[in-house]
This record gives C-alpha cells, structure tokens and sequence, in this order.
RNA sequence: GCGCCCAUCGUCUAGCGGUCUAGGACGUCGCCCUUUCACGGCGAAAACAGGGGUUCGAGUCCCCUUGGGCGCACCA
C-alpha cells in the first residue's frame, strides 16, 4: 500500500502573498491533487510581531483566487506552542538538546570574532557540555540542539539531488528562545511531523534550512519527508523581485485583469516543463507535474510572456464567463466604477454580444474594458487626439452625406451596413477605408475598434445615427479662420 | 568571510554521449489577410559563459575560472 501524498503550504502571515508563494502554492497544490493526496496549510505565525489578520486574510483570498483549495481547516503554528515546549522537554530529557546561557553581547562577540577568523561555527557550543551548576543565576536559558559535531548531514532533494553538508559546518542552533517561544527551525518540524506531511515543497532559500531539520528530524527519530527545494523566481534583470518588478501581492495582478487560469498557466512553467507543451489546462496539469522535471537554475519573470498566456486564455474563454469574470474583478479595477455604474442587464447582454471581437483585440480584463468604453459612452462621445484629427471638414461632410442612406435602412444589420456603405463609397469613388475610418472615429471616438460595421450593430440604429450626427453637424458648419 | 545551489536564443525552456547544421513558446523584425487595431497564417534574426580534461565522439560526464543566486539570528 502507497502512502498518500501530504502536501502543505505554509506562508507566514508578515504580508501579501507574493508570486514566489502562490507559485510554491501552486506546485504543492499539483503534486497532491495528481495523486489523490492533500494539501494542507499552516499559517506560520509565531513572529508575534510582524504577523497581522490582513496578511493572513490577503493569503487566503489570494489563494482562493488562483482556485488553490486546501484540505481541512488551516493550521495556526502559534497555538501550537505548548506541543513544542513539550518536544523540546523530551529532547532536553534525552540529551538531545542543552541549556545555553549566553548573553546576546556574548553571542554577538562571538559571532564577530567567528567571522574574523573566518571560523566554521558562529556558536562556539560553550554551553554544550557544561555542568548545568554553572549556570548564572536569573538568566534564562535558549535551548540548543545538541547537533553531530562529524560527519554530515545529507538531504536527498527532489529537485536539488543529493546535497551533503560536513556537520563541522552546522552549528548547535536555538530550538526555544529564552522566553520561551519555539524557533521557526523547531516548529516546522513538528507541525510537518504532526500533520503527517510527507513532501515538503518550497523555496529554495531553505535548502540549508533543510539540512537543519534534517538533523532535528535525526534527534527525535521521525522520519524525514521528502524535500522538493524550487528555485526562486527573480526580476527581469535578474536580480532579486523587487515590488517594481513582480513581487506583488496576487491581488495586483488581478487587479492587472490577469485571469486565474492565465495566472496557473504561466507560474507552472516558471521553472518546470513537460516537453514543449506551453499551454495546459488544470487537469492536464495536475497530470503531467511531477518533481524531477523542475529545474534547478533560478526563472525571470516575465510580463510580456503573462500577458501573451492571458490574452490566450481570454480568446478560448466563452463569452458569457468573460463578461462574468468582468463584473467579479470590477470591484477591483481602478477603472471598473465607471462600467458598474451602467451595468444593466441591457448592456450586459451588449457586452456579451460584442466580447467576440473585443476578446481578441485585448490581453488583460482591464484592455478589455477600455475595449468596451465606446458600448457605454455618454453622449456627445470625447474623441481622443487621433480621431479628431481624422475628423476632418472633408470625413464629416462624409458622414452628412452618409447618414440619409443609412437612416433609410429597413433592416439595421452589419450587412446591410456594409451594403449600404460600400454603395455609398463606390458613388462617391472612395476607398472603403476612406470613410469607415472617420465613422470609426465618430462612433467610437478612437481610430481602433472591431469592425466598424460591427459596432454599427452593437450600437443599434438610434445611438449610431446619433453619434453620426453629432460630428457630421459640427462639420456642416465648419468653422473657418 | 564561511556554506550551499545554479549557468542553452533578450526571456521561459526542450535536450538526459552520437538522431543537434541545437527544437518549442513569448518577445522582436518582415510578408500575407484586411475598413482600423487585433486575431490568424507564413517566414527571419537570435543561444550551448570561458578554459582544461574524459571519450572514437560532449550542449549532454569531470575539474577550474568567471558570472549569478540563496543561506549563515533567541526572523520566518
């Protein structure tokens, strides 16, 4: 019988959850669900300090967001604490852990002068052997691991492979702090321990962090999980994420338009691939992730290539959930007040009929909108700089003469538009594009749009002879120097 | 300073000793489609960090150099 897979994310509560962490999310969350097993998550908040409920809150919707469930009820380390002093009491009991007396000064000076003299060791492990008689009266002691002081300390990573560290370099590090209060180092491996989890997932900047517990693991005779350390996701030069760069909260990028699946997609090819497939669906990918296929150098992050991904997945959604996945966001666009505003089911169903072309012209939701504006515009329309300079004397006294054909129209069809408007333009000997651009720009007040018989329908008969009309009249009087 | 990790087009990557005149994707640049912008189609430029080995044969294995990254707290 196979062991089922335990997973777990485990993010601490200091602030949002960054790109780097729902992509650890993401990857713990594919190895379970591709082998029936479970994702747990644990809230690492014994830094009573800079731990808050808005970072907590913002972790989990973010993880909502990007369709990341976990199983069961999320775990806070910090009510946990009695069972770690309980552990340590055993270790302390077994001889597998000792008393240090040190001072911070004393702890300080010796790290100063380790470094100096270029030692192995910061702690010096003084207190290690020491008769517990000498201890200072009223000073209360941290509680150190008695770790091996030969040999070495290897950790088989999944995704690192075998990495060994001489003991000599690990020094006899805090398990509980003189107050009292586990040290992350104690406290991951026991909630790890105690929540069954059998593969730990996560960055790659605890991969010495790795070998640490490896070591508590060793002194209390648990079995140690399987380790899968991911590299870190850098900026685009390189260097470490910076906000400018990437390292938002999800919650940006949502605001950003991005959708979830878009999101998924992108995150799981940083850094792991299956062949030269780029675009996987959530089943495909719970399928194909597995470990051994991640690679070990650190991933830029990518704009342009999020961006291509979403504008994918934009194109392939229906379009009803797209102007549905529009109202959810809408709330969270700097610009979406001013749709919210005109939502009626009307000009939903305007939306919905008009996603078609529009899904394709934009890459984000926020494109998306700004795609849209003209569908819900007031009266008279603002022309940008670029369509009023192609209103000219001459595009307007087109549009005049243009607006009785139209009006005469028994049917308000884009074909028969467009029947009507080429008639129009082969009288006149114009080019097609001679005067559907200046009704472009009329109707929609841009020189881009869907095709403008398209919109022509879009907007019905009375708002697009209205619009025609309000920049054909300026031109039947055109104001001479 | 000490420890550990990494190194293929600008970016994400395929490649697991010969099938590599190194493949795909994003981006870039052309062309086509076309009422605009897109979408779509076709095509192009673009990489094995450097040096030593091992081998009949190295992008693939080993070493060194260089260049990045991470860690080194009574933070997590």
């Amino acid at each position: 019988m196979t062991e089922t897979v335990v997973t777990r994310f485990a993010p601490s509560p200091t602030g949002f959850l960054h790109i780097g962490g729902a992509r650890t999310a993401l990857f713990n969350w594919l190895y379970a669900r591709g082998r029936g097993g479970k994702m747990l998550l644990r809230i690492e908040d014994t830094d009573r300090e800079r731990s808050t409920k808005e970072a907590i809150d913002a972790i989990l919707d973010g993880l909502t967001w990007l369709g990341l469930d976990w199983d069961g009820e999320a775990v806070y380390q910090f009510a946990r604490v009695e069972r770690h002093r309980a552990v340590v009491e055993e270790m302390l009991t077994a001889g597998t852990a000792y008393r240090c007396y040190c001072t911070p000064e004393e702890l300080e000076a010796m790290r100063e002068e380790a470094r100096r003299e270029g030692k192995k060791r910061l702690y010096d492990g003084r207190w290690r052997d020491r008769d517990p008689a000498d201890a200072p009266a009223g000073i209360k002691p941290a509680i150190r691991l008695k770790a091996p002081l030969t040999g070495e300390t290897t950790v088989d990573d999944q995704v690192q492979g075998r990495v060994t560290w001489q003991n000599e370099n690990l020094d006899d590090f805090v398990l509980l702090r003189s107050d009292g209060t586990p040290t992350y180092m104690l406290a991951v491996v026991v909630d790890d321990h105690d929540m069954g989890v059998t593969h730990v997932i996560r960055g790659d900047d605890h991969l010495n962090n790795g070998a640490r517990q490896t070591q508590i693991y060793q002194a209390l005779g648990w079995n140690v999980p399987v380790f899968a350390h991911i590299p870190l996701i850098h900026g685009p030069d390189g260097s470490k994420l910076s906000k400018r760069h990437g390292a938002l909260g999800v919650d940006a990028y949502r605001a950003m338009g991005y959708l979830p699946q878009a999101m998924r997609n992108y995150l799981v090819r940083l850094g792991w691939s299956h062949g030269d497939q780029e675009i996987f669906s959530t089943e495909e990918m719970t399928d194909a992730f597995d470990l051994p296929q991640i690679g070990r150098s650190p991933a830029r992050f990518d704009f342009a290539k999020l961006e291509s991904l979403n504008g994918h997945y934009m194109r392939e959604a229906a379009d009803i959930d797209l102007v549905g996945e529009i109202k959810r966001v809408l709330p969270h666009l700097a610009a979406g007040a001013a749709l919210a505003a005109k939502l009626t089911p009307d000009m939903e169903a305007k939306l919905v009929a008009a996603m078609p072309s529009l899904k394709e012209r934009a890459k984000t939701l926020v494109e998306l909108l700004e795609g849209a504006k003209f569908l819900y515009a007031d009266r008279p329309l603002p022309l940008d700089d670029k369509a009023a300079a192609l209103l000219t004397v001459e595009a307007r006294k087109l549009i005049r003469d243009l607006v009785p054909a139209l009006a005469a129209l028994a049917d308000w069809t884009s074909t028969a538009t467009e029947q009507a408007v080429r008639v129009f333009a082969e009288e006149r000997g114009v080019k097609l594009g001679a005067i559907a651009q200046p009704l472009r720009a009329a109707l929609t007040g841009r020189v881009t749009s869907p095709g403008i018989f398209e919109v022509l329908q879009l907007l019905g008969r009375d708002e697009s002879l209205a619009r025609l009309n309000d920049q054909a009249v300026q031109g039947a009087v055109p104001a001479t120097a």
